[in-house]
DNA sequence: ATTTTTAACTTGTATATACAAGTTGTGTAA
DNA sequence: TTACACAACTTGTATATACAAGTTAAAAAT
């Protein structure tokens, strides 16, 4: 049998999130039960069930035994507290990006936030800055850490309309699997609140984050200053 | 057989996350393999495999193909974007509590953040506000208000040294079973900046969760307040 | 001695099956 | 009509098994 290479608990995992998202299933409703999309896609139970656990992770659906599986109000405030799948980390779509510093390879911040092993150290760091918009007010500006073990030209692609994430995932078969991050609330500095168009010393949601990938040892850091007058952020649990 | 109530994943989960906790398993080691915890424990590998996830999920452990389950550093900040478990909200031990308003049958807001039913609009609403301190420095504030349906003497109650989702589950058999929450960078006005010890106008975290429970249609709702002066709120995902 | 192959581990995916337990509507008995 | 029992659903838990795929160290070949 030809091996397809992605698991079929993902395919039916990515099919019923595009479902959700694009309104085939509305929110209240209730998805087919586990034997009927048994039936449908031709599965057993577990492998069902293992799609169902991975849309209750990510908030698409919530279970209740007897029931069945209801389909959650998609978020809508922005949601950078958790991955939301193996896609992104951003919930809306129409986010726009503009690159305030194309990717280049520097040294380490002598102080960093997080503990380097010395392979991390050893390689440079490739470092960038984006301001993200939603209806083009600027909501968050972010600066990426990324070790330079391996990843060939990549100093030299483009990130316009292209997410980070996708770049890594499609160029480099590097995937995010999790991560652990900090919040704080800050007073906006100079820069900051230039950059964000708040006014000087208004508070700022200030995260920083560590993210694991499938390669061993290798992990993103981000730093992120975010402007929470208009928008939230959002996360479920 | 005589049955014992919790399933055994879930024993096996507590077991495991009380070991890591107080230091049998230290941090970057590795636990025993899937099968060697089979043949310990007398169960079959999805069921061991269903606790290794309740542990991932939560981020005491991390897995590897082709190696094993290694054991995440614990938490070094406090801990309320997540669950962390069947337990608390909340990483630190040493968490102290004030009462500020005992619970008390209030009427629901007139514009409150989160959509209400009827039923939880028709019974009341019972109120409470803590302050909680960290090394006997207030930390964060916060406004609990659950709908007043079938808890007899819940406002007679004390919830000094006891937490109030302990108090929920030990008496009203009400489990947390997930939730929502919306987080801001707020300014501190008099009454938050005095109870923080802040500065008035300082930046102040500001959390709104709806927390979902094994109860049908029963939520609690909590308003947070965080002085991430001195801490930060920390999460895994 | 060095390199390659193999074997023995590890976790990941998947099937097949069974029963427990919560929910809901229907049919029967009062 | 009303109350209750029951059947037919739903998800939850658990067993037993098989093979795929990543990792590592020992064995074998060079």
């Amino acid at each position: 049998m030809g091996k397809n290479q992605i698991p079929q608990y993902k395919k039916l995992y990515e099919l019923l999130r595009k479902h959700i998202l694009s309104g085939v299933y509305e929110e209240g409703s209730f998805l087919p039960s586990e034997n009927e999309l048994c039936a449908v896609h031709n599965l057993t139970r577990p492998t069902v069930r293992h799609a169902l656990e991975a849309l209750v992770r990510d908030g698409f659906i919530s279970k209740r035994k007897g029931k069945g599986s209801m389909v959650r109000k998609p978020p809508q405030d922005i949601g950078i507290l958790s991955i939301a799948g193996t896609i992104s980390a951003i919930g809306k779509q129409y986010l726009q990006t503009q690159i305030l510093q194309k990717p280049k390879t520097i040294a380490w911040p002598t102080d960093f936030h997080f503990e380097l092993t010395d392979a991390e150290k050893d390689f440079g760091c490739i470092y960038m800055e984006r301001l993200r918009f939603v209806d083009e007010m600027p909501v968050f500006y972010d600066i990426n850490r990324i070790p330079n073990i391996n990843l060939p030209r990549f100093t030299s692609r483009t990130f316009e309309n292209k997410s980070l994430f996708d770049t890594l995932r499609s160029h480099y078969q590097i995937e995010i699997k999790g991560g652990e991050q900090k919040l704080k609330a800050i007073k906006a500095d100079k820069k900051i609140s230039q950059l964000l168009k708040i006014p000087k010393g208004g508070p700022v949601l200030f995260l920083e984050r560590k993210l694991s990938t499938n390669r061993e040892g290798f992990y993103i850091y981000s730093t992120i200053y975010f402007n929470s007058d208009k928008h939230a952020i959002f996360g479920v649990f």
